[in-house]
DNA sequence: CTGAAACCTGAATCACCTGTCAGGTATGGG
DNA sequence: CCCATACCTGACAGGTGATTCAGGTTTCAG
């Protein structure tokens, strides 16, 4: 239960063609069947059912079922922070950019709302694993908060923690609006969110 | 499986003391297997044998395992509501206010973090459920920003988008600091939260 | 005190599941 | 074309755990 995910490596690369297409075949399944029913409800019958491959053929590629779980995992957070930081090159200046990244990441949970539950489920299954998931994002963030705010860009103040609470703030809305209504962030929200982390509540 | 959850309905009250004794031993072990193994590792038979009732006892108070972690969501969220609702009386203004129920929540989810694991399973459980526990919290802390906006406290805004923000906030805070690492949120981290959320990152 | 209602018990039922393995079949380099 | 290797299969061993039930025991109102 919930071992330490030591590091978590992929297994040998299958060989052949063959072998590359039921790898992802088997992955897409895992991502469904992780993804609508939860870690402990999915099964790996039903995996490998609706993956169309026998039953034994699932630990040709996975350890186990928490094993193939942790490669989904990382796969999604590696996908998460790609979009982010493609969503956010060019971007004229850091109030700019955080806007932008906010909404790519809103938006990539809008069009992976399971993908979303898979990570947060992480916590769970492999919490050591769902820590990293969330330093690896907040530290990439934390280095562009220092550096704009070296460059005069943001008011001094504490970079790492600012990370955090963006990313806080990140989480509820893909939680409210992706996840529960399936549908994107209403703009007068992102707008009041910029606002917000702009300028903040207290009074001029 | 995640039912509906249709009105969560306790079952009749048991009507003598030793009724009422063993429903409070079975509570309190559910609460101790669900917080430290989660929702499915978690046995009907590591609650009854903890409780140190028989197997059946069980089903006298709880129509299933799933019925018996929806009172216990429901009990926590009522204890973090009124654990924030008392921090915060007597605050001389909101901004006070804010900090006192930020710190409030933190410190419950710091003294209580099998609890927060709970709710936070509950998303996967009964995604219904959870919803209604942050609703809940969001719509009494939306009240309050509203009325402090109106008597001139905070700068005019969207008064629900600022109260999803902050839980946000406190989130990311009480995973970061008292799930993970088992302490208190640090004075400055809360010191740079609530300038964070008093003047936002703009430079001036 | 008394007996009807409330409460308790824990073995047994039933439904599933993960992970294994012996016995095949496809692939592709030489 | 051949055969070593890679890949695939699906029944099955070995478990687990939720829920039921028939048969006791305890409580407490009257």
């Amino acid at each position: 239960m919930a071992a330490g995910s030591d590091t978590v490596v992929p297994m040998q690369a299958p060989a052949t063609r063959r072998g590359q297409a039921t790898l992802r075949r088997l992955l897409a399944a895992a991502e469904a069947e992780f993804g609508q029913k939860g870690y402990h409800a999915a099964s790996v019958t039903g995996i490998t059912t609706e993956a169309g491959v026998g039953q034994g053929t699932f630990y040709l590629y996975f350890k186990s079922k928490e094993d193939a779980f942790r490669q989904l995992v990382l796969d999604i957070g590696a996908g998460v922070r790609r979009a982010m930081a493609q969503a956010v090159v060019g971007a004229p200046d850091q109030m700019r950019a955080e806007r932008l990244g906010l909404e790519a990441f809103v938006r990539y949970v809008f069009e992976h709302p399971h993908l979303y539950r898979i990570v947060q489920e992480s916590q769970f299954v492999d919490p050591d694993l769902f820590r990293r998931y969330y330093h690896a994002i907040a530290s990439g963030y934390e280095r562009v908060l220092q550096a704009a705010q070296d460059a005069g860009e943001l008011r001094p103040g504490n970079a790492e923690t600012r990370a955090w609470a963006i990313m806080g703030i990140g989480h509820v809305l893909g939680l409210r609006y992706a996840v529960w209504d399936g549908r994107d962030v209403p703009a007068d929200v992102v707008d009041a969110v910029m606002d917000f982390v702009a300028h903040g509540m207290a009074p001029a």
